[in-house]
DNA sequence: TGCTTGTATTTTGTATACAAGGTTTTGCTT
DNA sequence: AAGCAAAACCTTGTATACAAAATACAAGCA
């Protein structure tokens, strides 16, 4: 497979950014896997460009988290352990809990309704299985809430900490069994912040990322177990 | 003031880190100020590099958030508003509970003692009025809780959060009536740690990072109003 | 056979050259 | 004199060349 940068690019960003795009989304969709090597100048070759946007994004993508980098010796893709999941999931909770009392206070009547609109989106994407359609407006529905807090630093830290998730996200989407309680969550997550009841809504988002890791962690230990 | 890096360097890390840790030192001590533009051949003659390790910390500052990037404008050293800071607060302050609840559970004898330690510094750093060194000591002792937690993700984000406050540091420092509370505060997290008592711990942490909120916006709606 | 050392190769780190986009200045026109 | 256009210049973006470190491999020795 060729895939020529300059064809589907995007194309008036720095090669930089589109070639971390490209390779974001390759870490997050598997096609680069844990732990494999990236070699600047194969990568170059395989998008045609040169080193330097490749080297540029790379390090940018160690930043992210998503990449790890060792002096002199290049850039793999950063390994999921079941340790860095609980430690990027420990800090998500809280933040994702902070996000939904900060929401409280200060949602706007639109936001609210744009939330309601994603809680409706979402249900009608777990009615009809798609699992893309499910993840999309998943994320829409998280996005409402974040951006309702007015803090820019906490959305930034908030996506980037999903980023690692999203590696997973399948997982517990595939999990068909937990789609109701998802649901159910969202509802609860969403009237409590009509409610401007903070207690509530900080420990529904509590819960709901609770339920996620079980599936995440679940499905790293069943890998972890292959390649033994 | 001529500084080639070559000499005072730190000899082997790669030129990219040196460079960055120069320049991010510059900016939080305010030798380049909020505003300033980083020209790449200004700095790369001044410093005796060429661009590319330039460059290199240039865009690692960015994603740092010291630094602001416009594509095809180049970089400058980011404003610090009052928006801003409140952002960063917000967030450091719930995670800096975070990092005092685990810690209750989580921390080894060993580093309850280097905690013990850690507080008695910064007591003695106060008595002796050194800014220099009371600034060392909070940092050590805010450090000792944080890798208590045994989180990896956890320590890089505060650490990230940290370097903002950082470029105000000094103004909560100088305000001297505040010492005395600053020690007590330190003295009842230390104790509610001991006890295991989450609750004291966090409510500590929170309250903590409220009273160096209130003289860092102080100190930036001072300066607001001299550029008025 | 197993270990060590030296050499070849690969790969990153840094410098530099060149291209292209932005900005400022200058000169012309009205 | 004011406004606009063009050209000169800066500055960043990208490619390439060269240097230095790390690795892999092979040959020699115990």
């Amino acid at each position: 497979m060729k895939d020529n940068l300059l064809e589907n690019m995007n194309a008036f960003l720095p090669l930089r950014d589109v070639v971390f795009n490209t390779l974001r989304q390759a870490i997050l969709t598997g096609e680069l896997k844990p732990g494999e090597r990236l070699l600047e100048i194969h990568l170059a070759d395989r998008l045609g460009v040169s080193r330097t946007p490749i080297r540029e994004a790379i390090h940018k993508l160690e930043l992210e988290g998503l990449v790890t980098l060792v002096p002199r010796r290049g850039a793999e893709v950063a390994q999921i352990t079941e340790k860095s999941m609980n430690d990027v999931l420990e800090v998500r909770r809280t933040l994702d809990a902070l996000c939904a009392e900060l929401a409280c206070d200060r949602i706007t009547e639109e936001e609210l309704n744009d939330l309601k609109h994603a809680c409706d989106n979402f249900e009608a994407a777990v009615k009809t299985g798609d699992f893309k359609k499910i993840a999309q407006s998943d994320v829409a529905l998280h996005d409402i809430i974040v951006r309702a807090t007015g803090n820019a630093r906490l959305l930034q830290l908030i996506n980037n900490l999903s980023e690692q998730m999203y590696r997973y996200r399948y997982e517990y989407i595939k999990d068909t069994s937990q789609h109701e309680t998802l649901v159910e969550e969202h509802r609860i997550i969403y009237q409590s912040i009509v409610n401007k009841d903070k207690e509530t809504a900080s420990a529904a988002a509590m819960t709901h990322i609770d339920n996620q890791k079980r599936s995440i962690i679940r499905k790293i230990r069943q890998e972890s177990k292959k390649t033994d």
